[in-house]
DNA sequence: AAGTGGTCTAGACCACCAT
DNA sequence: TGGTGGTCTAGACCACTTA
């Protein structure tokens, strides 16, 4: 007679067919989603999820994984697991595609790799408006709903690169204002994160070359009718719930956007 | 006296403090690099593999998760486990960027997600030369050794967006000509891969918009000076070997280049 | 020393695919 | 029916952090 090791109580599989790990990674999602874990204290051991959901360590660690898979969780051996929270190391990692100018012959740029340096941002105006029509589809909401539309102006080196126009629901983030805005200690995305408890989780872009207009022009310091780079950006939660609708305009005459197709090989 | 379950034989670790499943994994990669194992035949079985490393099967499997992770493997339940090989499919979802143009705010576009279109592939020329400056240190080698130049135009329906010009060593990929180039069946990568043993794992790209230059204005049946997108893209293979040096040139009057940061959530 | 995550084992059972 | 990958378990031991 076998062995009775693996004994999976078949029934109580919620979604049908959906393995536990997954069960347990949803669980733990719309927990996270909800506040009910915060980043401020570590989650609860993984010997103590396990119990919870009646699972093996295995089969939670499995779960976990996948989490901190999408940033969504951050293990410290010897400390916890964390909810993950926006850095600015995570910002330049993740969502921040701009970089000094090199060419792929440049064996000083390409192997000895610098720290990416961290834009200085200038709020050049914040605004309470209502949705257009592009923005409210964008956003999911409906036009004339609330939005905060502001305008930042991104330095690297003294040097203007990027205009930003960002558009968010007001209904979203209730409360945000002006000075929360500029006198906000880190990303903005941190912001919304830590005021707000609204976590973005990935980025779509949409990216094309254009004439630089005038006002774009004149902010990054260059002659009206150079080409530039306009980049669409919407910024998803969980769900894939939009949070913020994004234009970029990038000079490229001195830096240039960067795409690093999957996994720097371990 | 407690059970002695996990006899793990603390010795033989190659790399000091490497996992086992780490090593495993480099072993791995280093017989798929080696053409040991191929794209035609499954690799041996789990359990197989996993006693010829005297490992336990789920760390065998830690190891194959991180390579199908990378695309370096594809596993079919089932059946067994394959080394990847370069489709028209993967090359749409990895590495070919282009839209045809729509904004975030368009719902049909957006949720509806067609499927995209394969790009028609027309080869304006190709010759062999030596390395410049450039092409030779973005390809890590000599300054005049053998190259292969190559010209492309890509069409979306009926409508030129993008001018290749790719560079590649003729060490290499030796006997690649204009012949097998354009007759071959799949895409490009999948000729390095089938033809030549080369796999390309993942690309750099570095983008900047310009003005057309006369040539590509033409080629793309634009006016000369509009404003382009410039890619620069390096494809690297095992070890981030430098495969191909690519610089393409992409109208963006009707379409995008598109990056999603991290993960389609799952 | 106690508690956390990180690695590893040995094995059972399930789902899928071929013959 | 037999082989493959996919899920799951129960537990041991290691490495790291903090007190």
């Amino acid at each position: 007679m076998p062995k009775q090791i693996n004994a999976r109580p078949k029934p109580e599989m919620p979604h049908g067919d959906a393995p536990r790990y997954r069960v347990v990674k949803q669980a733990l999602q719309k927990m996270i989603e909800t506040g009910q874990y915060s980043a401020a204290h570590a989650l609860p051991s993984e010997a103590v999820l396990a119990e919870k959901w009646r699972v093996s360590i295995g089969t939670l660690r499995r779960a976990v994984d996948e989490l901190v898979h999408e940033h969504v969780l951050v293990r410290r051996q010897g400390k916890g697991t964390y909810v993950a929270l926006h850095s600015p190391a995570r910002f330049m990692f993740q969502f921040f595609h701009v970089e000094p100018r090199w060419s792929f012959g440049d064996d000083e740029a390409m192997h000895l790799q610098k720290p990416a340096e961290y834009p200085a941002i200038e709020c050049l105006s914040f605004v309470s408006s209502r949705a257009s029509d592009i923005q409210a589809s964008a956003l999911r909401i409906k036009r004339g709903e609330g939005v905060f539309v502001f305008e930042n102006r991104l330095m690297l080196g003294q040097r203007a690169v990027m205009r930003d126009e960002i558009c968010v629901s007001s209904g979203l983030l209730k409360g945000l204002n002006e000075k929360k805005f500029t006198r906000r200690s880190s990303t903005i995305y941190s912001l919304y994160q830590t005021d707000f408890g609204i976590t973005v989780l990935r980025t779509l872009e949409r990216a094309r070359a254009v004439s630089a207009d005038a006002t774009s022009a004149k902010i990054l310091g260059i002659s009206a009718g150079a080409p530039v780079m306009q980049i669409h950006r919407l910024a998803l939660t969980f769900g894939d719930r939009p949070v913020e609708y994004r234009i970029s305009t990038l000079c490229t005459q001195a830096h240039d956007y960067v795409n690093a197709s999957p996994l720097p090989a371990a």
